[in-house]
RNA sequence: GUUCUUGUAGCUCAGUUGGAUAGAGCGUACGCCUCCGACGCGUAAGGCCAAGGGUUCGAUUCCCUUCAAGAACACCA
């Protein structure tokens, strides 16, 4: 990947080193007084605070350097110090005319956990920013050179089974599965996913009111995790059932994962992992419970220890959690671990990290990063209160988006409308929901997710489509495009200094590990393209150089949100 | 209660080595299709960056206090 600011920072690194002013970093920004340049350059009032100099004089030395390098067209000193870089025309065409794209590979692998669905719960509109931003994050890896594998880790054990098991069996006490001394097959029940649905609520708000309930739910859990023979097979059923319609909602929101696990995979890992523990003397009891301490003299917050081992000898969340770990780092040994869930996790995955790092499970060299998101929250601004039900199913919401999108679908559109409609609205729905920054905790708003104008996926899409039309036109009338030949135009230099943020971009967004970044400067980006597609008649123009030259700027645009939307997970279709 | 997060335009949100005149979308008010796709483009109004203090050449940004909202805080996941 071709890196715009490095060269100018290299340049400015090289200044430095000639007047001898030492600097751990060079930082260049585009300006913001367009004005004055493109680039500006803030280091000197802070190299005036070490060296005891005057912010002017510094400025001045180092702008006098740049002036001799034809690379600028204009180096200024303005304010108390700022330095105010314009490019020149040539070095503009130049950088744009390199065709580098993509980064080099790297040997590190990164393992990316998300999605997180519950098995016999269906997903609802909490479920949109994990499958969203991880799948998204994966390919902003994958796109920098990283190995990544990515597993969805479905919540498919522990005390939610529990429940719809307990009242399958209330419902149905004559089937076999129940029976511990039943020999031979067990049959093939009646289970479907609408099922499900209704008795998973059904169950958790018993368990509130109901103490014996609740009592014979953990019964019920520990029996499965007992693996007890019917009870597995009852569970197997259900696992069968529920998969299948995640599935189908994941692909629609184009989250590939390469591994489907889940709890009950980590679970299998859990007595080898209590072997090794047992072996390091680092389990303590308390109330009964088995724990690990990972509360550090440092903590503002009393961190409490994590409960490896209930008082009833059940396992939790948190023990499968880390013996996923034990599990993937033994089975892939990857470099980084990172989890995209709701950031109210934070502490468990803080308890659950130290855990493995004080027990060895990981080496320090890896890295467990908690990538958590914000708070989906109800009109009221409050969480919603996912195990109860009453949340707007995912699937409604997506057709919800659908339906918009196809009462606005151009009529002059007559196949595959309904695929078209679709793509819109998976745009749509993903756009929103990566605008805001990671961490913002959100207000569903199914407005939000269903307006087409502005800042949204349906822009992004129209302008990319009409980049390709143009670009297809002039295919058809035999036009060909190699390189940008001249710059004319307002909006042509800004579309041109625009593109030289890609790099950057990429990389803040992979080290915020957020896409707000992405979608923005899709957006910044499209819209500039729009100002300069309005203001010229690409086609009709007569100098050929410069009708090439604005022919092979579309091409770039339209490469480069190709690339940008193919991270965020989004396709574009042929027509909308 | 303790700890953490947040408070920016009517609404939804951006804004990190501390930098010049604080940005965007929606909404509002006006414009722009005989021409490459108008789901497009332009112009305008809209702000005590929660409040007060401190640090310094300079603070939305860093520190302290207050107010307001939210979250987490062992046998749920």
């Amino acid at each position: 990947m071709k890196k715009f600011y490095k060269i100018l920072e290299d340049k400015i690194l090289n200044a430095l080193d000639v007047l001898e002013y030492k600097t751990s970093e060079v930082v260049v920004n585009e300006s913001n007084k367009p004005d004055l340049g493109d680039y500006q350059y803030n280091g000197a009032m802070s190299l005036a605070k070490i060296y005891h100099k005057s912010p002017i004089i510094i400025a001045n030395e180092i702008a006098d350097i740049l002036k001799k390098d034809v690379y600028f067209e204009d180096v200024n000193v303005a304010g108390p110090g700022f330095i105010n870089l314009r490019i020149s025309e040539n070095a503009l065409i130049e950088f744009l005319n390199i065709d580098d794209y993509s980064y080099s590979p790297k040997d590190q692998l990164i393992f990316l956990d998300y999605g997180g669905a519950n098995v016999a719960k269906s997903l609802h509109v909490g479920h949109l920013r994990s499958a969203n931003i991880g799948e998204a994050l994966k390919r902003l890896c994958e796109y920098l050179g990283y190995k990544t594998i990515s597993d969805t880790h479905l919540g498919d054990w522990g005390r939610p089974l529990g429940l719809v098991m307990l009242e399958l069996e209330k419902r149905h006490p004559d089937w076999p599965f129940f029976q511990k001394d039943y020999v031979g097959e067990y049959p093939q029940v009646e289970i479907n996913n609408k099922l499900l649905e209704e008795i998973y609520p059904f169950a958790s708000n018993k368990a509130k009111e109901d103490e014996t309930y609740l009592k014979e739910a953990q019964e019920m859990t520990k029996r499965l995790q007992d693996n007890e023979k019917g009870i597995y097979a009852l569970w197997t059923q259900i696992m069968a059932v529920s998969k299948k319609d995640i599935n189908k909602i994941y692909k629609r929101l184009n989250a590939k994962f390469d591994l489907y696990k889940g709890e009950s995979d980590s679970e299998k890992y859990v007595p080898e992992m209590l072997d090794y523990l047992s072996k390091l003397d680092i389990i303590q009891e308390s109330e009964g419970a088995k724990v690990i301490p990972v509360g550090l003299p440092t903590d503002k917050l009393e961190i409490p220890p994590m409960l490896l081992i209930k008082s009833d000898g059940g396992i939790l969340y948190s023990t499968t959690e880390l013996a996923t770990i034990y599990e993937r780092v033994k089975n892939y040994n990857p470099n980084e671990i990172w989890y995209i869930t709701d950031k109210r996790q934070d502490l468990h995955f803080l308890q659950v990290f130290r855990a493995a790092y004080k027990a060895q499970i990981v080496s320090d060299q890896v890295k467990l990063v908690f990538a958590g998101f914000g708070t989906m929250n109800g009109r009221d601004g409050r969480p919603f209160k996912t195990r109860d039900g009453g949340v707007m199913n995912l699937t409604d919401l997506l057709e919800q988006v659908k339906d918009e999108c196809m009462k606005r679908l151009n009529p002059n559109i007559t196949e595959s409308r309904d695929k078209i409609a679709e793509m819109i609205a998976m745009a749509t729905v993903k756009y929103a929901d990566m605008l805001p920054r990671r961490e913002t905790d959100y207000n569903f708003d199914l407005e939000k997710f269903c307006d087409l104008e502005g800042k949204t996926g349906p822009y992004i899409l129209y302008s990319t489509i009409r980049m390709k039309s143009l670009l297809n036109k002039a295919k058809e009338s035999n036009v060909s495009y190699h390189s940008l030949k001249k710059i004319k135009g307002k909006f042509t230099r800004e579309l041109i200094l625009d593109l030289n943020n890609l790099d950057k971009v990429i990389n803040n967004a992979f080290t915020s590990k957020s896409l707000n970044e992405i979608t923005d400067y899709l957006y910044n980006l499209t819209t500039c393209y729009n100002r300069f597609y309005t203001e010229n008649y690409i086609l009709k123009e007569k100098d050929e150089d410069l009708r090439e030259s604005w022919l092979y700027l579309t091409s770039i645009v339209y490469k480069v949100n190709k690339i940008l939307l193919n991270i965020l997970a989004i396709d574009v279709p042929e027509k909308m």
